[in-house]
DNA sequence: TCGTTTATGTGAATCATTATACAATAAAAA
DNA sequence: TTTTTATTGTATAATGATTCACATAAACGA
């Protein structure tokens, strides 16, 4: 399974999420397909990849689609614990967003290196010294980090994420980071979100139009 | 050109930046490709293609390169003018985020329908509300925003923000918007960023290594 | 019951991307 | 000057993803 088709996967899962939750039961492999952006011959495609069979003229059932979508996305009931690292004004605002919840993602600490940020009790979740991060990270097995210290931070930010046993990141700040083996050959998983990168695409796409 | 080809491009354009504020000349195709995290051949690929050349054995001119690249990205001394649609905490920060300004994207305003965002005069830059979008676009000459309403807002707010004559959008919210024609037959240009679909696919990679 | 319609499932064909391999070339070394 | 070395530039091969095309099956209608 290629990457393009964790993100579709992932799609389809949510936009099910969705149809269910208007009463749906049965969608077409075009329906889905408009909805995730991609042609129908690729959900059916990607569907038989993964041994996921549908009825014949009836379409694909949901709730069948959502439970082996979900177990190949490895869904669980328990909730993910991930720390947002880093809590400037981006990181305490992804603190405060709701949306994660829904996806069994839970946000349960935040490090920062200044007293101020640290000491006060005003966050929706605890805030703690950088000095304490082994101990939080082992303590409730995070695996995953938000990452949105200053770009001069980042390299040692993200090294300490790695002496810490952190195994996922996703970046915000503008240094892109790779991941590289560790002692043992494992690479950790790492998203980079550039904005910046972001916009400065929209641009050339805005200059230089597809066909 | 294809899109990957577009997030290379940009790539090197701000890697030989960084290289030439550290005083370097020259960078060679591995160099380049490190810092990237792509291969040698696709380096050298990518500038075949765009028919820049180096010199065999002494690499490629930082200078000469920036400057090849920067016209195929359509850099231009005047900054670029963008608005934030949704002012709440996401859309705040970004305002607060100074790392636009060496891209040359400047956040010209700011738009939300609560007054009492609007009202406020604590903002980086001038809060209007969203009556007043239609105005601010075309006298600013504004051609992207960057959406950071709630889910429940998104698609109101991106219809009115296509009225209004933008044509690129950086949407955050979970909502995948995708671009629809116009009269002319123009789509505008959309780059979804989605948090919690970002970190889910991190977690479904941590759960199935590749190889 | 028997065509007709609709949608799945998938092998083959097409298209796109990336890697390989190496000739060409220039600099450095001998 | 000649040889060695390092790097570009690109043709070709290999790989991978997507679309096409159609056989297959189920539901529907007459």
């Amino acid at each position: 399974m290629n990457h393009d088709m964790i993100i579709r996967i992932t799609r389809y899962y949510r936009i099910l999420n969705r149809l269910r939750s208007l009463g749906l039961e049965k969608v077409f492999a075009h329906n889905l397909a408009d909805a995730a952006g991609v042609s129908a011959a690729i959900v059916r495609k990607d569907f038989s990849l993964l041994e996921i069979y549908g009825q014949k003229r009836g379409g694909y059932d949901i709730l069948f689609l959502i439970a082996a979508l979900g177990k190949i996305l490895g869904k669980t009931d328990e909730p993910q614990n991930i720390i947002i690292v880093g809590c400037g004004r981006i990181g305490r605002a992804l603190m405060h967003y709701n949306g994660f919840e829904p996806d069994g993602i839970r946000i349960i600490a935040g490090f920062d290196t200044d007293p101020l940020v640290y000491s006060e009790n005003v966050h929706p979740v605890p805030i703690y010294p950088m000095s304490r991060l082994e101990e939080v990270v082992s303590s409730h097995q995070v695996d995953v980090a938000i990452l949105t210290v200053p770009e001069s931070a980042t390299s040692d930010s993200f090294q300490r994420l790695m002496n810490a046993g952190i195994k996922g990141v996703l970046n915000f700040s503008p240094i892109t980071l790779k991941p590289v083996a560790d002692a043992e050959g494992l690479k950790p998983v790492i998203h980079n979100v550039n904005i910046a990168l972001e916009l400065e695409q929209i641009f050339y796409e805005l200059q230089f139009p597809k066909t």
